[in-house]
DNA sequence: CCCACTTTGGCAACAGTGTTGCGGAAGTGC
DNA sequence: GCACTTCCGCAACACTGTTGCCAAAGTGGG
């Protein structure tokens, strides 16, 4: 289109960016570009051509940004390509151990620790029991205590500890991401406002990043998922359906996760699917969760999975994502017919839309998948994947 | 947090950008930044020390983005502020005749166009009789001759004519926005396939960009509600839902119009909120949309709105959204009772989890309402909106 | 009226970005 | 051995926003 004034305004960076822009700025996103596209190319690694073509930057700009992360030790040469005819080109690849980060999640009963290097694979695992009802004071020396003993192996100074960024904390909510508060989380009201970000970043002298397990799980998911390209727009979205004690979501939609302004998004259990249907917990009528989790007690199992593919389908309809994962205790425990059954009511709707169906999973990972999650709410930004943490 | 390599890397900036970056694409994005602030501002204006806090620019940096932007034409003083004891602030205004965009609403019987101002506001209007039906080579020219007729009395070359940007469409879904494809519309097969965006574009030697009549609308009303910060994260959330001859929904989140890869997302009406409840002409069972129309075609307007209610609600609470908007000849015809109705839903729900309940409003702009949106798929890459137009 | 003070905003020098042009390095294939 | 291809670094460059400084343009007290 016609410049709209000398210089050319509208370009492509404008559309997603939300605050200023200065020179530093604009060094670290094409360096978290370079960095996602190393990660992204896992073991396999890439050349300084492939992240120019990958990345949209100049070979001669590449070479710099390569240069400067090695420098950093964040990225090395790893051997070369095959010659196509000429100099074979130099392959990077990301040291994974340059960086750590801890996940922690903290569930209704139990507490899981891990320490994953930069590509988020775990080095160290701890887990314990933890009793949410215990008081926050407690609760958050255990947690504390959790992420000492993770770190403690290696000495201050050198290894891991040296390098870790900070901890990412997984908790049920209803929680405030940006703030790092608690809410009245379900079950355990005495949790309202305790500051929990705040006060485990005092504890252990490390930045602290909050989130809902969904969403860790789901952030989790999108970073390990192998695929997508950069983050922003032309990233994949798609819906971590977590059915457990109760049903919840995550979502990741065009590669980023949304959370919406109070951290609420996701909240997918308490769909009404059924019109004056029986009464839930909430005090509402006709909820997913209601429905579903009564038809998994009572062992019926296609019918939970059946419900749980409408409000699926109701998702995919309403924001065109690419996939749905499912997670959770109930549904591995026996994932198959959960699989097969939202699936079913999946491909029914892309028959009626001439549309392709979405495509569903049950989640790796098993039951580390939040605690990985957790540790990516702090490797994520390293990435340009996820707001920094503070 | 630590800086990951020495000058920092996780700046504000790497979370939500997509591809690289370079210094025109910087200028731009700070320029558009600029924009934006004075667009949001309106008719007060601001002045360079309001603009760099609003940005988070440097007060030099708004001079030399001033200066350019008012060498292009797009800006220009506008008096000064009272003094605070110093030398007063001189206030800058957006040259509102600067740029024009076309806006045209392909309806099912009604094409309207209109030619809007930088700010958005329609300075020429034209609404004829249009046949989606008609064989799609007669009902392009119908649509390209009414941009000709709004561009008319305007000489070439002087004028709003030279500041044209390009035409914004608006159909009824499904299509490609990415594509500019329209996909077998509702009721009208024949369009499936067909490019219309570089149709249009050929006849008219215009840039064009084409969306989904929904989230024009969407998109409109997230710039013209006159609040919202800049773009990405930090704006608003809000969901409009039309309700006419069918139901959907445009979708804004984080400020930014969300359409899904596949420009699918906001497929609003064939949400299933009855299990296994009647019969849609979709094919399944239990939709929104059915459940709606049948209740307002049997004159139940209340009940009409009740189910309504509980869509937007199931809407509010999955994406934590802000506000909920009203829209379409149904709602449009008696207000009141549809925002009352789904308002009480959306209170009902917020006395259930503590929270404040999600306000709802009916759309302002009437039968205009998609047509002004239509011209902002132009005008919002200039505040860096949306992506450019190409 | 004058003068001290406050605030705005332009000028010039600066550090640092990605880009361009070019040439050396390191391979392949005839 | 030689021509060719490809990778990649160096140096000069255009341009960004930033910093330090100072002139311009007001207010308000003596």
């Amino acid at each position: 289109m016609t410049p709209v004034f000398p210089g050319g305004l509208p370009h492509g960076i404008s559309a997603s960016l939300s605050g200023a822009a200065n020179l530093p700025a604009l060094r670290g996103h094409n360096a978290a570009l370079v960095l996602d596209l190393l990660r992204a190319a896992g073991g396999t690694g890439a050349s300084r051509t492939e992240l120019a073509e990958g990345t949209g930057l100049t070979p001669q700009a590449v070479s710099k940004i390569t240069a400067r992360l090695r420098g950093a030790g964040l990225v090395a040469e790893a051997g070369r390509r095959p010659s196509t005819g000429g100099k074979p080109r130099t392959v990077w690849r990301l040291v994974r151990d340059a960086r750590y980060a801890v996940g922690l999640h903290l569930d209704r009963d139990e507490l899981t620790a891990v320490l994953a290097d930069l590509l988020g694979d775990p080095v160290a695992v701890h887990r314990a029991p933890f009793d949410l009802g215990a008081p926050p004071e407690h609760a958050l020396e255990t947690a504390a205590g959790a992420v000492r003993a993770l770190l403690a192996p290696t000495a201050p100074g050198t290894g891991p500890h040296a390098g870790v960024l900070g901890v990412g904390v997984a908790c049920p909510g209803p929680l405030e991401h940006r703030s790092g508060v608690l809410r009245r989380v379900t079950g355990f009201p005495h949790w309202d406002g305790f500051p929990l970000r705040d006060a485990l970043a005092g504890r252990l002298g490390l930045p602290v990043a909050l989130d809902k397990d969904t969403n860790a799980a789901a952030l989790g998911l999108a970073l390990r998922g192998g695929n997508g390209p950069a983050g922003g727009h032309g990233g994949e979205s798609f819906a971590y359906l977590h059915l457990g004690t109760g049903l919840g979501a995550g979502l990741v939609l065009d590669g980023t996760l949304y959370r919406g302004a109070r951290t609420g998004a996701g909240e997918f259990g308490h769909q009404v699917v059924q019109l004056d249907g029986p009464e839930c917990g909430c005090g509402d009528r006709g909820c997913l969760e209601a429905l579903c989790l009564a038809a998994a007690a009572r062992g019926d199992t296609a019918e939970a999975a059946r419900v749980l593919g409408v409000g699926a389908a109701n998702l995919a309809g309403l924001l065109d994502i690419d996939r749905v994962v499912l997670g959770g205790r109930t549904v591995l425990a026996d994932p198959e017919p959960y699989r097969a059954g939202v699936g079913a009511v999946l491909a029914a709707r892309a028959g009626r839309t001439d549309g392709r169906p979405v495509p569903v999973s049950t989640a790796p990972g098993g039951a580390r998948l939040v605690a990985d999650g957790a540790a990516h709410l702090v490797l994520a930004p390293v990435f340009g994947r996820l707001d920094p943490v503070r």
